[in-house]
DNA sequence: CTTTTGCTGCAACTTAATTGCAAAGATTAA
DNA sequence: TTAATCTTTGCAATTAAGTTGCAGCAAAAG
């Protein structure tokens, strides 16, 4: 596992105080996380902070985004080598049990037969259903 | 295609006028509708009103939803014989240059090999690109 | 006809997301 | 080192989608 500062260095993003707890945290959770969960775990980093944060990450490249349908957008950090290209697509599960969403690295991604013409760039894929410490 | 009539009768949803001109208004458009979409369309209608009807179409299954990363919630009318369920899967395109998002009944959904004890109820796939009247 | 149930419109509210602005901090130029 | 410039941060305020309470109206049931 990379370290934030090398994650940072490698995407080039400057480390700031801020930039750091908040990738720190997010590496360190297993599920997505919303600007609220950030929030709420970082009492002391204003809100809008982390907002620009998240922002200036995604732009970079150094997290990507979901929409599980819970009405709050989620944020993953991206996979080593990760470009957030066509080839680093991948599914997403959310549980409806227990409300946590992640990625699904291991699943392969299968090729789509787009109809003719249309060309795809991104993909917001999110399986939903029992995650297997739910699914009894 | 069937009418609004046939389709709430199907359903079991009672016949009304502000039902039957957000189904009409769903119908009549290729591209997934917001909120914010019929309200605009349908200026004579409550905004609380379509919001409550797009409520009861979906818990009907009338319509399903889409989150294509817009911000707003789409609604699109299921196919006929849709019950919503995993069979009824689909993908979702969702153009990042008109901006339009649509089903994609006639693209086949593939069966993903989720991990071990991981039950699939719904997902919310969605590819974002060009459209075929956009790649150029 | 009377009662009950459900639908609608209006206004108000909730909350996630976003922005303006000024202060603080970091970087660059002199 | 100092001054000028650019970036980041915190706070407060705003935006906008989504949601709800309530009262009046209409349809259905008794
Ligand atoms: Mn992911
Ligand atoms: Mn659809
Ligand atoms: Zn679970
Ligand atoms: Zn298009």
């Amino acid at each position: 596992m990379q370290t934030v500062d090398e994650i940072l260095r490698i995407k080039k993003v400057k480390i700031t105080a801020v930039r750091t707890v908040v990738l720190r945290h997010l590496l360190s959770q297993e599920k997505a996380q919303s600007l609220k969960d950030i929030e709420n775990a970082l009492v002391h980093t204003d809100r809008s902070s982390i907002f620009r944060t998240l922002k200036t990450f995604e732009e970079n490249k150094v997290i990507h985004s979901i929409e599980d349908g819970s009405g709050m957008v989620k944020y993953a950090v991206c996979a080593k080598g990760c470009n957030c290209e066509p080839k680093d697509l991948h599914y997403h599960f959310y549980c409806n049990n227990c409300n946590k969403t992640f990625c699904l690295f291991d699943v392969p991604f299968q090729n789509i037969e787009l109809p003719e013409n249309f060309k795809i760039q991104q993909a917001n894929m999110v399986i939903k259903g029992l995650c297997s410490d739910c699914n009894h």
